[in-house]
DNA sequence: CCATGTGAATGGATTCACAGCT
DNA sequence: AGCTGTGAATCCATTCACATGG
């Protein structure tokens, strides 16, 4: 879904002013049926005859995602993931702002990662009511990620980003997405597999 | 899909040798029909009273996912990204072999990165000829992704993950996965979001 | 005439329910 | 009893088709 505001925010850079189902549909990989049934869920934005104004809805649908506000996100786990996270630039311009990063090694807390000093854990809880964080990101190995986890809701974080290759089990009102490499390239190795296995046709 | 392999594997690691769909499905957050219905696909692995043998769905499951091979794979782009990848440990469990690294920057090329040395793009075509290379590992801006995706193609590359935030386009018989944390963290905003309004209760 | 919004139709996936095996 | 495999029923999402408005 949030596939719309990327689109969207390029048309936008790119002085483009109207938009219609069809096309988006194109730039998006979908039928243009399928633009307005998303789109119409968020009220009656489009003139009909003309199209959709880009900046209406990107201001629409930013305020229905939540997403006109800044989301504070602490990091926990600065091993090679954590540190690409951190460096990442794309996070600052849709809106999340990296206000504290931590990890559970003695070794690394201290030291700086992207110009920021990595804190121990025990600052977390501090940090997350300060700035009222309800995201986090944990980049750290599978053996210590549950724990991990237990303690950022501990803290107060309502929604965590999993790159630990498990599922972390969380209580009610917790939301977690993981992202998983080494899923991707399965899936990706398993789409070519599929590719090279079909032509000669399967049962 | 492959969050069978990864479930399977571990109940293996810790010495179960029978497991049924019930079990199956509360670890992966599926009913046990759809455990069913999805191991059913490969043929009759279970026995009625007693479920399914861990080590026999296994080897059919890579078997049928043409994950019984090794893979190699070329990784574009050594930038903070490309290096987390190259030093991530589960992709050799897993059955992904890191071929060769590459870089357009000439600043780049020549450096070392997780023990491998970084080659140029003139040398990708021969890599990928020489060790039968079908997957490729994308972690460069997006204002060059779309050449360099163009790049691997013409190598010979088959499927690539995508770690741009963008579409790539490419031809009939070639895979894209794409990888994008900023899509992630905003599906996570979005779900945290949700939480947060659906109690007062949404029109 | 072009493009939206929406009820109806379609298709696919998930769940139910149960027969049959151990 | 416990559990698989599978047709039937159900649900959800996408697509179609068209009436309506610019």
């Amino acid at each position: 879904m949030s596939l719309y505001l990327r689109e969207l925010q390029t048309r936008l850079d790119d002085g483009q002013d109207r938009v219609s189902s069809r096309e988006l549909g194109a730039s998006l990989g979908l039928t243009d049926a399928q633009i307005r049934k998303d789109l119409g869920r968020f009220g009656s934005l489009g003139q009909p005859g003309r199209g959709y104004q880009v900046m209406e809805v990107l201001k629409r649908l930013r305020q229905m995602m939540g997403r006109d506000q800044s989301w504070p996100v602490v990091v926990v786990g600065i091993g090679n993931i954590g540190r690409a996270i951190t460096s990442y630039g794309p996070f600052k311009r849709e809106g999340f702002d990296i206000v504290g990063v931590f990890d559970i090694d003695p070794k690394v807390v201290g030291t700086k990662s992207a110009g920021r000093t990595v804190r121990a854990m025990s600052d977390l809880r501090a940090v997350v009511h300060e700035r009222e964080v309800r995201l986090g990101v944990m980049a750290v190995p599978k053996e210590s990620a549950q724990s991990v986890a237990d303690e950022l809701i501990a803290a107060g974080i309502v929604g965590i980003l999993n790159f630990a290759p498990l599922r972390v089990s969380a209580p009610e009102g917790v939301s977690i997405v993981s992202v998983d490499f080494t899923v991707s390239l399965e899936q990706l190795a398993f789409q070519v597999w599929l590719a090279g296995h079909t032509e000669g046709g399967v049962d």
